[in-house]
DNA sequence: TAAGATAATGTTATCGCTAACATGCTACGA
DNA sequence: TCGTAGCATGTTAGCGATAACATTATCTTA
């Protein structure tokens, strides 16, 4: 690519300066419209393409956004994404996509290669964690815009989107009380990130709520792929007969639908036997052979929020912090005996 | 950003020259261990991020790869990316990704953008467009490296990563043929693009080779989309009597679970009815009410390999042009009669 | 007609970094 | 003791584009 034109080229070729060719082509006033036109068609028959990076080293800005995401084969990603493009399609940003797969170290060198990359700002879904807040804290602390989506770290200073998972939580577990008057319910716990955190409060509230007991054993804390969903389950199985739940709110739909291979390999149906909700509304969800009860999160918005929000934060010093929370919907299957 | 640390800063704050700082940093030879490890630790505590920006320009190189898909919510996709990151992660390339929602012209601006990046090279999955070539050729033959995954575009000098489509639809069309006896067999075919070629020539090759009757009204030309498949279907289902088929070849899963949708609401049962097979072996394929006989695309490998094709021809010249094929596997369900 | 305004263009310096060459210093063999 | 090799470091220039200022040439207007 070391043969590409360059401004001086076609100034060259013209016999004017390099700065008059910048001019014609950024379309500034105080260029002869004859001139003009020599230079567009110029550049046009000599196949100039700007150099973006010369630009961005003038004027420290990129027009790059770094997207960070835990995994991208969890069709809720795909889906942020596309809302994130919508957004960024019509500024003229581009995308760095980086796919942590869930670990963390990763997570930190992606964002330490971003930055070092001049992204103008950061979208990220951070990976699971202990509650080591220091690193994002110093990250934001730097200057460096952070909008975080979905697993958000909030109170840092940073701008959030999420949907309601603490609520949403709480109302899918509410169902399970009112309208099917389960009273033995378990939980198949994301790791302590944010939205772990909160649908296992959502749930432990809305047992609180009606009275209900709550039993260590019927929590079980996971992960939020389908493997963990399957290994959380079995250990669900082996519960004693006076103590197997009538009815199980799992973190997440890839959980979920782990979960609902363990119970359909330990011959037991659902709901009759055990009745199961999920959370996300994975494309999988309304086709499983009992169709999942679950809360469905409206990926494309929280991608197109979370990008409007990082790309005002960048555009301008003013932009306040918010958190924003973007409402789920009850999607009511059969899983939960509906 | 403008405020962020500098060599020159680095160099300043410890009385020597910026050279004397890039040269520790960047572990040079003939720097005195002593200087070394005294900018290391400046570097650490004034919080340097190398500005890739900068190296970039002197270098030209930008350690950067687009990547055009046409569909980020087609789940091969996101796999195929996976496959890609897990040879970048290796190699410190980032992916710039961008989404053109199966529109060229969208695909042509990102492309123009990307660019103007300094991209060292494209992964591109062309989006459905008439034969014109002619506008790839002169990306290529400009001298941006061009890997095509996918939707290829083969035969003008770039090398391609892709299933053997043709192949594989033959097969699949033959298992219909062979196994279950059908005779009269119809198409829901993609548009004009690549696969969608191959994959209408494999289940011709088909047709021929068991002398089958091949009939214009049984090949739909639709798209790659589920709505496609489902309008397709409805031409497929107002044939009459005499003419109606008995099992249906799709181009890709999307457009089979369209179809099926279709002939669910049309009342008739698969595969009694009407048989139908599918192309990617999508996540939902097998979950649907009569799980989906189709072929397995290793998206993952398919992505690895582009990958590995697209650095290697970067980084060095005499790389020459392949067209890489991946193998399939028959994923057979029941929804062919099974 | 002189003097200032305006339009079109050119020059210089800079963004942050590094290649290439230059400099100063120590060390060592003849 | 000198000359030269080799190490540690500095200086200059340039990557491609542009901001800011400088220079023309042309045009107004009192």
């Amino acid at each position: 690519m070391g043969s590409d034109v360059t401004l001086k080229h076609i100034a060259d070729a013209l016999g004017v300066s390099a700065m008059t060719v910048s001019r014609a082509l950024n379309n500034r006033s105080n260029v002869d419209e004859e001139t003009r036109e020599k230079v567009l068609e110029k550049a046009q028959s000599m196949g100039y393409t700007p150099n973006h990076v010369a630009k961005s080293l003038v004027s420290s800005k990129t027009y790059t956004i770094g997207v960070v995401i835990p995994e991208i084969t969890h069709a809720f990603f795909p889906e942020v994404v596309r809302g994130i493009e919508e957004v960024t399609n019509n500024s003229d940003y581009q995308l760095f996509l980086t796919n942590t797969n869930e670990q963390f170290d990763r997570e930190k060198n992606a964002i330490k290669t971003l930055r070092s990359k001049r992204v103008d700002g950061l979208l990220i879904s951070s990976s699971q964690t202990e509650d080591d807040v220091s690193y994002y804290k110093s990250l934001v602390d730097s200057g460096t815009k952070v909008v975080f989506f979905d697993r958000c770290i909030e109170g840092i200073g940073a701008s959030t989107v999420s949907v309601n998972d603490r609520e949403s939580s709480l109302k899918i577990t509410e169902h399970l009380i009112n309208k099917h008057g389960y009273t033995k319910i378990a939980h198949l716990g994301g790791p302590h990130v944010s939205i772990g955190q909160k649908r296992l409060e959502g749930y432990l509230e809305a047992l609180e709520k009606y009275d209900l007991p709550i039993n260590d054993k019927w929590i079980i804390v996971g992960g939020f792929q389908e493997e963990a969903g399957y290994d959380a389950m079995e250990k669900l199985l082996d519960l004693p007969t006076e103590e197997f739940p009538e009815a199980v709110v799992s973190v997440n739909d890839p959980s979920a639908i782990g979960a609902v291979k363990a119970i359909e390999e330990a011959g037991l149906s659902i709901p009759d036997d055990i009745a199961i909700v999920g959370f996300t509304d994975d494309i999988r969800a309304p086709l499983l052979d009992v169709p999942l009860t679950t809360v469905h999160q409206p990926a494309y918005e929280v991608g197109k929020r979370a990008a409007q929000k990082l790309i005002r934060t960048i555009e301008r010093d003013s932009e306040t912090v918010e958190n924003i929370v973007v409402p789920t919907t009850l999607k009511i299957r059969s899983s939960c005996g509906c």
